[in-house]
DNA sequence: GCCGTTTTCGGCCCGACTGTTTTCAGTCG
């Protein structure tokens, strides 16, 4: 179950939707897609708020807050109630469709009451959309597609699919003659967990030349628009990636412009206005004389605004721009901070490398620390005993004297059980240098039981870090249900990390939770999960989703030098 | 419907591409 927060942003933004429909004010529709992203990353819990707090949230007002109010009460929103009796969740569906907006979903369930995608690709094939205004023989044809788009490959795709394409789309850009720049950007530079779309951005003496290149490129399965600035494709595997242009003078704000979100670009022009400057892709202007200011890099625009520069994966106007004017934006955690990985698997288990091959390729990453942290012998098809754990243990002992530089852990990765035990007793843990403990079955406990079985895992004392702590497998595993906040409390209190599982279907803890664990106090590792060498490299998602929440270097045990490390470990 | 270093009223980001529109609306990012 969703926390209330998310609950409320979810209705909130439905109405939004509706308002959009039902064609009402667009600006109102905005304020309340606002206050959705404000409810939902707010803080503190709104079921601890009054009507004066409700309305200490950002964009929620008198009127919004009633509505929560409403629901809090009630459990429903009488106005939304009412916009939903009008408008079928299926016409609300229908937008989904990609080039399908508000306006024509509503003509189409005006006119012909087509209340489900079903019935529009009914109705197309049966020639009901002919003579509706605004709907031409191309648009039909683009309905069409986009209907068997979605049903196919509309899917987001992991971040390690999309960042594959775009590393591919950026070399061949890159070579081509009269490229000067050329960088991929959007949500795959804020680092979101899934991607919709690749966004890339070049500039070049010669755009056409990379338009043709784009176009004609054996990554564009098939050309959705093609023009002079900006032109999309669509690979085989039905990813779409679009591509603009720009006057290298432009680089810097469109850079800016194009790595978004919506939300933080809409912020940040509202600043320039109030500046008297325009902010757009081409550059920030002065609005009375229309003479460009700056534009060259990033953080000359932002400097322009009286910001300092801001992290892309903090960009989702989501108070980075209030901490900016504060001047309270975290020092983030990079990948150079990284000083190990803590969560790997070899051949012993379900890996595919064996230990040498994966410690050989840790050294080259140069790491100062190394932990290996097979599977425990409750996930049964792992097959481990105690004498295989002793064993590899003596394979690493006597590895190490082949890499000074590199510090080998031994460690395992435990399954907390229903009750919250893990599958050792003590005196065997107490051998290990590292036990991380993980959720791998009953994901459907009830949230009171799945909380008490972390929180026990957390006070086992040698259980020093809480793996993939929401065991969600994005795209086909939903996280289990768990009060977050009474875990975080338990972290804070014994002294156990939260992992950040960099493995691009788990990314887990989410960044929103990573987040809200912060004001806790919480500690935490991210760690590949290898199970293979090349997923050694997985790390800079997990230190990407660390960015998203907003994290720092110091609250990261695996960037501390070895020996704070190694005290943190032996603590009880 | 929210908000305020110009405003308690009158604003609310900006531009490219597509399709059907004879001058522009819708959609997208």
């Amino acid at each position: 179950m969703d926390r209330i927060n998310d609950e409320v942003a979810a209705l909130l933004q439905e109405y939004a939707d509706l308002i959009a429909i039902t064609g009402g004010d667009a600006f109102k529709v905005r304020v309340y897609e606002k206050a959705a992203r404000s409810v939902g990353g707010y803080a503190q819990d709104i079921t601890r708020l009054d009507a004066a707090g409700l309305r200490h949230i950002p964009n929620v007002g008198t009127s919004i807050a009633g509505k929560i109010e409403e629901f809090r009460q009630t459990g429903v929103i009488h106005q939304l109630e009412e916009l939903r009796v009008k408008v079928p969740a299926g016409v609300r569906r229908l937008t989904t469709i990609p080039s399908l907006g508000p306006k024509k979903a509503m003509v189409l369930y005006g006119e012909l009451g087509i209340g489900s995608v079903e019935a529009l690709e009914e109705a197309i094939r049966a020639g009901n959309l002919h003579g509706l205004h605004g709907f031409g023989a191309k648009t039909e044809e683009n309905l069409l597609h986009g209907i068997e788009l979605m049903n196919k490959t509309g899917r987001r795709v992991h971040i390690d699919v999309a960042m594959g394409v775009a590393e591919q789309v950026v070399a061949e850009l890159s070579a081509v003659g009269g490229c000067r720049r050329c960088s991929f950007v959007g949500s795959l530079r804020r680092m979101k967990d899934t991607i919709g779309d690749v966004d890339v951005l070049a500039t070049s003496g010669d755009s056409a030349a990379l338009m043709a290149a784009f176009t004609g490129s054996s990554l564009a399965a098939e050309v959705i628009a093609s023009g002079g600035t900006k032109s999309s494709i669509r690979t085989p595997a039905g990813l779409q990636v679009d591509l603009r242009v720009v006057h290298q003078d432009s680089w810097g704000a469109a850079l800016q412009y194009f790595t978004g979100s919506k939300p933080h670009n809409i912020h940040t022009r509202e600043i320039a206005l109030h500046q008297k400057l325009k902010l757009s892709e081409y550059g920030l202007f002065d609005v009375e004389t229309g003479e460009r200011i700056v534009s060259a890099d990033e953080g000359e625009v932002y400097g322009r605004l009286g910001l300092p520069w801001i992290p892309p994966t903090l960009r989702e106007d989501s108070g980075e721009i209030e901490a900016a004017l504060r001047g309270e934006l975290p020092v983030l955690v990079s990948e150079a901070d990284i000083r190990g990985d803590l969560h790997t698997h070899t051949d012993l288990t379900d890996g595919v490398a064996p230990l040498e091959e994966m410690v050989a390729a840790a050294a080259k990453r140069g790491y100062g620390y190394y932990a290996v942290t097979d599977h425990a012998p409750n996930l049964y098809m792992q097959r481990m005993t105690r004498e295989k754990a002793l064993a590899q243990r003596e394979r690493v002992r006597r590895l190490a004297a082949d890499y000074p530089e590199l510090r080998l852990l031994h460690g395992t990765e435990l399954n907390i059980d229903p009750e919250g035990d893990v599958d050792w007793p003590a005196e065997f843990l107490a051998e290990f240098d590292l036990c991380l403990a993980a959720v791998h079955s009953h994901f459907g406990q009830p949230r009171a039981e799945m909380t008490r079985r972390i929180v026990r895992a957390c006070e086992n004392p040698y259980v020093k870090i809480i793996g993939h702590p929401t065991a969600r497998i994005i795209g086909s595993r939903e996280p289990v249900d768990a009060d977050w906040d009474e875990v975080f409390r338990a972290c804070a209190r014994t002294g156990t990390a939260l992992e950040i599982d960099a493995f691009p279907d788990r990314l887990d803890l989410p960044a929103g939770l990573v987040r809200r664990a912060l004001d806790f106090g919480v500690l935490f590792a991210i760690g590949s999960d290898a199970h293979a060498v090349p997923h050694l490299g997985n790390m800079r998602y997990g230190v990407g989703t660390a960015q998203r929440g907003w994290l720092a270097a110091g609250r990261v045990i695996n960037t501390w030098p070895i020996d704070r490390l190694l005290e943190f470990l032996r603590s009880g």
